[in-house]
DNA sequence: TAGAAAATGAAATATTCATTTCAAAAATGG
DNA sequence: CCATTTTTGAAATGAATATTTCATTTTCTA
């Protein structure tokens, strides 16, 4: 039987890194197949299963939960759930750490530290589940309107101001819709067929953005909505949404992803926009 | 037994996604729940088992396999699969640029991605280079000020909201300070010494922002800066200033990382801030 | 409101999967 | 080179998991 290592095995996926490179040499040759295996493919120890993975590695089942022992693990299905945590977008010593600070505890990470994980992490996110051809509709539909109405007041209204500010760079005809809600609404109902509508929403959701919305939709103006939900009150009526789900720390919610995504939708919009009206 | 599309199921998760928003509604309550969690908690959809998944989202096991069979899935086993490839080549953060260089050759990455990548290391650079102290010293001052004021125009403009949103949710007074140039600085030599001023350029400076702090450091007014270079003309004259560098990508450049400095701020100045006034 | 259809949960079943066992092969050391 | 230990692979076992079935409850409709 091969040796197993006494102490405990690693808990991340670093520190599983770091031991296997330290080991491998004394390690014998079936094994290394396996370590070697598992540091190019982390993902596929993850996902797979022992049948599939020691298939791709050239080894045989039994190797791969002899890797595991030796490491010091209770088998193979305790090591892979190293593996699993490692491809959460929230890494997991962080996530335990995080929720020690929830629960009343001493943190060792700063707020600096937690928010640009938090942001770090939303980002990505944003990347892996924005459907690009959403976007490039939505660039599409605001490309072809003579003006673009911004609505969105409290957390969002950063996000409008970014989305004026850039289209005003641009040289893209912005305005932001503004006020009290009754008098928003009206501002809303001037909009034209030819121009639309970028309706940014979080929850809890305000009543009048709905409102807004729905306003528009009525004189057929293209409307994009930026919310954080699929269940969003704005997501099923309007045209195009594109969500942004920021993670949240002891209960607040960055706007990073968020900040990025409007860049995009703005950049697109404005690429679009120049091959339309060639410059002179 | 349920009703199950005739038609193949979806093969990506982004595809999987919008079905799911399609059919929501119609869903039977117990389906909707399973459609709401996943959603909400793909990766442990993609990672857990069926009686891990279907007790975080309050269903019965028979429940999960309807939902998969429903959209056309041969089992629930055939759906985790699609939500498994979605999660596959997550980057860690670093690994990311590596695998960029190891492909190799010049990728077309899209603007979403060219913007979420720039974001993303904005942000690590902000982690690293932000001193702490200096942050908490920031936020100090502002938790002694009786009413905070912020000035920043254009590009900084929605820093300026944002911070103006949080720190009112957090019950900190807090003014915004805009018009024309000439009336801000009017407006800044009101601002008296147990007050504060929260100053955000960006280059191009705009020369008001300059005069405003100094308007303010004549008058003994603590001012906090931020902005995206040491060499920046506020930098040197004001109490403190906080520094990011947002990354460009073809000339243009984000506002994550800035984003995520404003919440710090405002989170730190709100902690310091309730310990000065204990809750009633 | 009665009857039919759909949805649901609990339990039984079948399958897949990880683990263990054991005999054979390879490596090590005297 | 032989004896001993370590490594390895194939098959057997046992555990966990997904799937199916069916009785019950809920919802819809006439």
């Amino acid at each position: 039987m091969p040796k197993t290592e006494q102490t405990q095995p690693p808990r991340t996926y670093i520190e599983l890194k770091t031991w296997i490179q330290e080991h491998y040499d004394s390690l014998p040759k079936r094994l290394q197949s396996v370590a070697a295996f598992a540091l190019d493919n982390p993902d596929v120890v993850a996902l797979k299963t022992i049948a599939i993975i020691s298939e791709q590695a050239e080894v045989t089942d039994s190797t791969l939960v002899r890797f595991a022992k030796s490491i010091g693990y209770d088998g193979f299905t305790d090591m892979q759930s190293v593996f699993q945590e490692s491809m959460r977008y929230i890494p997991q010593p962080y996530a335990q750490r995080l929720n020690r600070l929830e629960t009343g505890g001493q943190s060792e990470l700063s707020a600096l530290q937690q928010f640009s994980q938090a942001a770090s992490n939303s980002i990505h996110k944003l990347e892996q589940q924005i459907d690009e051809k959403d976007l490039l509709k939505a660039s599409e539909l605001l490309s072809k309107a003579r003006t673009i109405y911004i609505a969105g007041a409290g957390r969002a209204l950063p996000v409008t101001t970014y989305l004026h500010y850039n289209f005003l760079k641009m040289g893209i005809q912005a305005v932001i819709i503004d006020g009290l809600s009754d008098t928003m609404t009206e501002k809303a109902k001037l909009i034209r067929k030819d121009e639309a509508l970028i309706a940014i929403t979080f929850s809890p959701y305000s009543a009048y953005t709905k409102e807004l919305v729905d306003a528009c939709l009525v004189n057929e103006v293209p409307v994009v909505a930026i919310t954080d939900s699929t269940l969003s009150p704005i997501s099923r009526s309007d045209d195009l949404h594109l969500e942004v789900v920021e993670e949240e720390v002891s209960g607040i919610r960055g706007l990073s992803a968020t900040m990025c995504l409007a860049l995009c939708l703005a950049v697109e919009t404005g690429k679009l926009t120049s091959k339309l009206t060639p410059t002179t």
